[in-house]
DNA sequence: TCGCTTAGCTAATGCCATTAGCCTCCTGGC
DNA sequence: GCCAGGAGGCTAATGGCATTAGCTAAGCGA
């Protein structure tokens, strides 16, 4: 009955690297001890259960796809800090197809970690939208609009709803095209 | 043992509904069982498991948001066609929270009825953007473009990724006048 | 060194999906 | 009008997963 030296944290990076080898939905508890080398009832000394697991991967997925946007962003502004920031955020998601799901997940209140974040993504959306001189109640519009249409080509990527994947590369790239468009006239767009 | 009158049609049906009331991850065959009164594994006899079940769900909810789309474009061209088109697709996720989710899984390439649906719906799209003056290649990426916002928004919205929302209404308003501005110069935004 | 905390374990429970096999209702052909 | 068979119910059994309870041993600190 040798240790097996696992901790909280352990226990929620094998759960990452598990859920993106078998995908977020297969991500169970039975995997994941069998993975440790543990039997299924040991985690529940480092995890209050599957629910608390999740809440903990999404922490974990939204602050290194926080930290990666937030690199992308460093130093460009305007259309390049947009496009960095788009290629990052989609890279994660495809680097990481089990996380990335997980990070969807509402943060947990109680977790200021996962709330900072959170806080952090949206801020580097913020951030790149006063490049385009946009604030104020426009920013709030601007950065859904932003999260949304990047969220959903990912989204809708992951679960193969589009066609060959030769020409998803070219449409993302018109999404960001787009954006761009959108985001320099967004003060017009207002009034529409 | 009174026959329950159950078919395929009814049970699929039911199981819609039961997903919008207790939402599409809590859909389980033990309850739609129970709603319908019969023992769980009665439900076998209409349909193959749980997995062709959501199948099944999909494409119906496919269909009825395809016609939903479809209806909503009726008449209408340009801005208008985008805003009624974007807007009926968010009201049928809004009064669907259940079935969304379902039609969002990919279709069986073994049921006709269901790529149909699928198609009837990109359809809807690539007209929308005929009115526009955009084909071919160019509307590949810009129907992208707007189902990628369109899903985003509402998947976002249903999961509370979004804060207040009294200010979710103008930011989906923004949304739609953002695509607007995007497509209506989608030919320069190629460019860029 | 001794004791206590803690990280493992096994056992038991409950929910769900699935399969096998039975029984009865209804229908259709004679 | 009957009866044969298919179809639509059922119960029972199996297996996977999550969770809880309670036991045991490892390792740390006094």
């Amino acid at each position: 009955m040798a240790r097996a030296g696992l901790n909280p944290q352990v226990v929620v990076r094998a759960a990452a690297q598990l859920a993106d080898e078998v995908g977020y939905e297969k991500l169970t508890l039975a995997a994941l001890a069998s993975r440790l080398g543990v039997a299924l009832p040991s985690l529940y000394k480092h995890v209050r259960g599957a629910d608390a697991l999740a809440q903990k991967l999404s922490a974990l997925a939204i602050a290194e796809l926080a930290d990666e946007m937030m690199t992308a962003a460093a130093g460009r502004s305007g259309g390049d800090a947009l496009r960095a920031v788009a290629v990052a955020y989609r890279s994660y998601a495809r680097r990481h197809p089990g996380r990335y799901p997980a990070s969807q997940r509402v943060p947990d209140p109680a977790d200021p970690e996962h709330l900072a974040a959170g806080e952090r993504a949206v801020g580097i959306a913020y951030a790149m939208l006063q490049g385009y001189g946009i604030d104020g109640d426009a920013a709030v519009d601007a950065a859904r609009m932003f999260r949304a249409a990047v969220h959903g080509f990912v989204a809708l990527e992951a679960t193969g709803g589009f066609g060959l994947p030769r020409e998803v590369d070219r449409s993302f790239a018109q999404l960001i095209a787009a954006l761009d468009v959108a985001f320099r006239s967004w003060p017009s767009a207002v009034a529409g």
